[in-house]
DNA sequence: CGACGCTTTGACTATACTCAACCCGTGTGG
DNA sequence: CCACACGGGTTGAGTATAGTCAAAGCGTCG
């Protein structure tokens, strides 16, 4: 299951100010893992001891509240780094992080990982930049699940789609729709009947499943 | 305003395994800011290029959204840090930090950071963990918020204060409850119904305005 | 083709919000 | 010292919002 010097360390945004020798350095002490679809990285409470870089693939996160219901935390994409709840803290983390496609994943223990760290401090810089970059999003998304409405929520998200991905208006859910009310605190019923209001209101034109397109921008965000 | 070399360094967590003599000399670059209660330290979109550590008093921050809600995210206590968004991120935050009380703060430039991390490689570890900490938080907070309803969140939440202040079975709320009721995600009016909920089912006895005797934890956790 | 899971729609209900009134404790000024 | 104003807190009534449960449609994969 685990190969070593796999070659995917030079891919990683967290090392990529690095020189080629230095990098070099780093692949022997990376592991590769691979993931089918629907298998696990890690469950809660495992005491895990690795930093995982996700190298090609889509692993989702997300939490369990004690009733069983899912609460999408976010995706996990190519270059993204997860597991530093292990590796930084005492305490077990409590979510869930499922491959949702066949998923290949660069290992780093932590002992190596520590190494790497006092030689290289910039490799800390990124890890807090994308600390930072994660925790500003948390918080906002519990300022929009808290605050606003479902409407507004759904709205905002459509909106912020687009901003990414606005090829002749039209996006593409990352998603499906069960996850994406999962990820704005509502149910896939809430969240279809939201869809279609936006419709009625001629806001939005449904494409095909995934596929929107949006027709009044600044309507929308009006919500 | 602002008055150099003031001391304060010593009582941070994120330097408390340094040795005296690193420690003095961080105290040669860091200055001190005095807030009277109800002043900001920052505003949200400000530019900011300082990490502040808390000293003394309590810095309360919070999001307003589109309709000038407030979301309280969270309370900074003496030892802790704040500003690191705009440290290691280009992005602006989007917080407001507000003192509750008199207030007094260490304040480190960016480079002077920056110099430090570099020079030990330890802080950036202990500021990992703070972040780690945090975001786990967060995320968890997310999750109670969209998935359970008001009661559970305020059972859940009496619950926890419990594990740390258990006298007697008797607990603080350690903030008003109109701040409690934003951190909470709902309203004054909703929380205060539901602490009287708790009180007729005799979970719990109001002591005064912001103490509580918990009668019934295991009964309060059932909810 | 059938099975399974995701999605949509409908009807009903629970939950929690809004608005308004009132209470209470504290601090201020006459 | 009292009166009053102010903000926080509580209570009530009415309503909006979104959740639940059930059924049926749709797509995809074996």
């Amino acid at each position: 299951m685990e190969i070593p010097h796999t070659g995917c360390v030079s891919l990683v945004p967290i090392f990529n100010h690095l020189e080629p020798e230095q990098l070099a350095e780093i692949e022997k002490v990376t592991f590769n893992k691979r993931l089918l679809k629907g298998e696990y990285l890690y469950l809660p409470e495992e005491k895990s001891d690795f930093l995982y870089i996700l190298n090609s693939g889509l692993i989702r996160i997300y939490h369990l509240n004690e009733g069983g219901k899912e609460q999408l935390i976010r995706f996990m994409h190519s270059g993204e780094f997860v597991g530093e709840m292990a590796l930084f803290q005492a305490n077990a983390h409590d979510s869930f992080a499922q491959a949702v496609q066949d998923t290949s994943i660069c290992v780093l223990q932590r002992q190596d990982l520590q190494e790497l760290l006092a030689l290289y401090p910039n490799i800390s810089l990124k890890i807090m930049e994308e600390f930072s970059r994660r925790l500003q999003r948390s918080e906002k998304q519990t300022t929009l699940v808290s605050t606003e409405k479902v409407e507004t929520r759904v709205a905002i998200f459509l909106a912020e789609l687009m901003e990414k991905d606005n090829k002749f208006s039209e996006i593409e859910l990352p998603m499906s729709k069960k996850d994406l009310a999962s990820y704005l605190g509502t149910t896939p019923e809430t969240l279809s009947r939201t869809i279609t209001i936006f419709e009625r209101k001629k806001l939005i034109q449904k494409i095909s499943n995934k596929k929107l397109r949006i027709l009044d921008l600044d309507e929308l965000l009006m919500i």
